[in-house]
DNA sequence: AGCACGCCGACT
DNA sequence: GTCGGCGTGCTC
């Protein structure tokens, strides 16, 4: 969508403005920190209030801001005024304002990209420069005094009209804008500026309704009478539904109206997007730990800002207890809203949310339209939805008032973002919740070692299922232990005997099998083929990292260094060997190994479109799929009673990944597998395969006891002084050209180092690890560094991460190098 | 981000 | 001498 504007009288000098004009603060949506002040012409100000977007003169550009409320600073050097207001209602509840402000601020990320983030995408509108070739610029092409480029310019713009990164395009080299300029001077182009960007608009549909009085009737063709009666007995109908009903052409219900006979009217409607009708449940009877959990829970709601931990094994019906609390809520004229972890497809908890409460769902996950989702989005704000759930960015939904937020699964990486803006969704629950004085849920069968410590630091509450719903035991883990079988060739390398002979039997019963393997191809990491260590960093405790070009295993928290040739350090085997399997290699083995089983394959590389997901869980519930290979992608959030039993193909690469929460990965990801055999009536068994069999991260999954490992892994945080004992923030440095690149990360490891010098060593104190070249040194052309920062205290880290942002701008190649700042991060590669 | 302004090298 | 590259600063 595309029109013109008119950007005369967009700048009033000061003395011209009349002090009692409203003037209103604006975020724009730039990597801008600042808020700006524009004053808003008279016509405007009864439609200017704050969570609307407005269009705004910036620069010599206009562009989408968002309305924050009345002026703050009061003497700007020129005030602009706003040219349009481009929403009915507001995007946003004023009172979710502190809680950007408060994202803003903990993430340091521009105010104006923290509220992009947070609404539905497509919403923004830019303008662009649109250069047009003039009579003179087609005459001008004959001249010989015309330089290269300008003839390859004036010839792209003759097919045409085009916008600067259209015409960089076409031509394949880049055009500068004192060239454009020289050009516009002598009459050659034309640059006109258009509002562009991908505009999402209510939709609406038409209906019509019977008018004029019963006697007109006697009068009319049957046809027409026809649809009078259906309308008049059925009420008012759209001109879909009446058209599937009766047959009519829109021509004719024209006619009908222009007669007098049907009135037709415009209502907005919201897409649909839910596909199937899911059949209303009623709810079951609780189990006594269930009723106990929702009896000690409930009073708290309404009282204020509170979190508790629902810890409950896999199959302990945590479900249903967020649908009884968010009942209780919703009883009490409390909003709720949900976050569920990104799945593929939809979640079994968004179904049953769905289910018990109806229409007064809103859904905000990945899999919506982007139509879609701003309808869901404008239900929620309009008040229409009271329950919001869907993945992390539902952690944004327009509730101007929360009494009840849930986290499912809440130790779930993806409430993690990635990227821009690298909140964490979980902890943003929280401080949400702390923000509208509402009750947080963080619900898991395996809480985050961060949770749990909140616990036993008395921050949050707890409550605890300990037993499954149908009284079935957890179901039984064996492990295996692969460095037994190191001498093994080909397909039994991966797939050991006993996993072998467990499939065979499941087949033979009937039954599914699952095979898991964390597929992370990249990161081969060095595990000695002899004792089954894996090669790890003297400083960190951390899984060391082949770096190719340096033909060397390397930490990627400290950058400490070994010789990739040199022996394993614990038993000085020379045989050290990367350890690095592929869900494709396993498929291709069982395919060998059972040739008569159907076999396939779900992970991201396979699952690239979003019908073959459907068809794949389709498959799998018919039972047309023998034994599925697969990452997490296939446990989380589906259940599935055929499958018996579930093979882990190497628990290790999960154990040894070099991060300083793989164990927690693993004792999580191993639980959660666990959980996953035996939903059905059939109890579930699952094979382990693993080279540390004693590794307490394997004993507590197999005990699916997340107390006694924590327990063990707390230790070793407050040892080494990672999170929860202290907060990191990574720094990552990336360029396209290598040396600037690496010389701008060792200008500000050098900067950290000053400033270190400076403050000493306090209780609070920081601690700077590298700069180093990060495990994956390029992306996409672009050479990465990073730089992790460490201290136990918050405020301290936050100045210092600050002030190392401000000597970046400083750096000669600042405009180059890209520094993203990612707070309490995840994934550190 | 995106646009303008200002400072330097290589060409008529 | 100027044309046209790129580094730097600003946007209410």
């Amino acid at each position: 969508m595309k029109f013109k504007i008119k950007n005369d009288t967009a700048a009033v000098k000061e003395d011209q403005v009349d002090p009692h004009r409203q003037m209103v603060s604006v975020a724009v949506a730039l990597p801008v920190h600042d808020i700006f002040t524009y004053s808003v012409p008279d016509h405007l100000i009864p439609q200017a209030c704050p969570g609307k977007r407005v269009l705004v003169p910036f620069g010599r550009r206009t562009v989408t801001g968002y309305l924050m409320g009345p002026a703050t600073t009061m003497d700007p050097p020129e005030i602009k005024h706003i040219l349009d207001v481009l929403d009915a209602t507001p995007l946003f509840p004023e009172t979710l304002i502190p809680f950007f402000r408060w994202i803003a601020a903990y993430y340091m990320h521009p105010l104006g990209q923290v509220i992009s983030t947070a609404l539905p995408a497509g919403l923004n509108l830019t303008d662009v420069a649109i250069l047009t070739i003039g009579d003179a610029g087609r005459q001008a092409m004959r001249l010989p005094s015309l330089s290269p480029l300008e003839a390859i310019v004036l010839s792209a713009l003759v097919q045409g009209p085009a916008d600067i990164k259209q015409l960089q395009k076409t031509i394949g080299q880049p055009v500068s804008w004192a060239l454009i300029h020289a050009m516009r001077q002598r009459e050659w182009v034309r640059v006109d500026r258009q509002i562009r960007g991908r505009q999402i608009r209510p939709k609406s549909i038409r209906w019509a309704t019977v008018s004029g009085t019963e006697a007109i009737s006697d009068r009319l063709s049957r046809q027409r009478q026809r649809i009078r009666d259906i309308l008049r007995t059925e009420g008012d109908l759209s001109l879909p539904a009446l058209k599937a009903r009766a047959g009519t052409t829109p021509a004719l219900i024209r006619e009908m109206e222009k007669a007098g006979q049907v009135r037709t009217y415009e209502q907005t409607i919201y897409r649909d997007p839910f596909g199937d009708p899911i059949e209303p449940d009623s709810p079951p009877r609780l189990t006594t730990e269930q009723a106990a959990a929702i009896k000690a829970m409930a009073p708290l709601l309404g009282r204020g800002f509170k979190t508790v931990l629902l810890a409950g094994v896999t199959g302990s019906g945590k479900t249903e207890v967020y649908l009884r609390m968010a009942e209780t809520a919703l009883d009490r004229g409390l909003r709720v809203l949900v976050l569920v972890p990104e799945i593929a497809l939809i979640s079994q908890t968004e179904r049953r949310f769905r289910a018990r409460f109806g229409e007064t769902v809103a859904v905000l996950h990945s899999g919506l339209s982007r139509g879609e989702r701003y309808d869901q989005w404008r239900r929620i704000a309009g008040g229409k939805a009271t329950i919001a759930i869907g993945a992390r960015s539902c952690i944004f939904a327009p509730f101007g008032e929360v009494g009840l937020i849930i986290v499912d699964e809440e130790h779930d990486a993806s409430y993690k973002q990635e990227g821009g803006l690298s909140y964490n969704a979980r902890d943003l629950a929280v401080v949400r919740a702390r923000h509208h004085g509402a009750l947080a849920i963080l619900g898991s069968a395996t809480p985050s070692l961060q949770s749990w410590h909140n616990v036993t630091v008395g921050k949050y509450e707890t409550a605890m299922l300990s037993r499954r719903v149908n009284r079935q035991p957890l179901p039984a883990i064996q492990t295996v232990d692969l460095s037994h079988i190191r001498d093994e060739r080909g397909i039994h390398r991966y797939i050991t005997p006993q996993l072998q002979q467990a499939i065979g039997k499941t087949l033979d019963e009937g039954d599914q099998a699952l095979v898991f393997l964390n597929r992370r191809g990249f990161a081969a990491f060095p595990v000695c083929a002899d004792c089954g260590q894996a090669i790890r960093c003297n400083n960190c405790d951390i899984s060391l990292t082949l770096h190719k070009r340096a033909n060397a295993f390397r930490c990627h928290y400290c950058g400490f260094s070994r010789a990739a040739a040199s022996n394993c350090p614990s038993c000085s085997s020379e045989k050290i060997r990367l350890l690095g399997v592929g869900t494709e290699k396993i498929e291709e083995a069982l395919v060998q190994m059972f040739p008569q089983a159907r076999v396939a394959r779900m992970d991201r590389d396979t699952m690239s479109r979003k019908g073959s997901i459907v068809r794949l869980l389709k498959d799998l519930k018919h039972r047309r799929i023998d034994i599925l290979v697969g990452t997490q992608m296939v446990a989380k959030g589906h259940d599935f009673p055929g499958i018996t039993l579930v093979g882990v193909v190497c628990a290790d690469l999960t154990l040894n990944f070099p991060d300083f929460r793989s164990g927690e990965r693993t004792f999580q990801l191993l639980a959660q597998v666990a959980g996953r055999a035996g939903r059905g009536d059939k109890p579930g068994k699952v094979i382990l395969q693993t080279f540390n069999p004693d590794h307490y991260s394997i004993v507590s999954a197999k005990e699916q006891d997340f107390k006694s490992f924590f327990n063990q892994e707390i230790g070793f945080r407050k040892a080494l002084g990672y999170p929860p004992f202290s907060r990191m923030v990574a720094v990552r440095i990336s360029g396209k050209n290598p040396k600037r690149t690496a010389g701008h990360a060792g200008a500000l490891g050098e900067h950290c180092r000053e400033m270190l010098a400076r403050s000493g060593s306090g209780p609070g104190r920081i601690q700077v690890m590298g700069p180093i070249e990060a495990p994956l040194s390029r992306i996409a052309n672009r050479y990465r560094w990073q730089i992790l920062v460490k201290s136990p205290d918050p405020n301290g880290l936050h100045h210092f991460v600050h002030r190392l942002v401000r000597c970046h701008h400083g750096l000669p190649d600042a405009r180059q190098i890209k520094v993203a700042i990612d707070v309490d991060p995840f994934f550190l590669m």
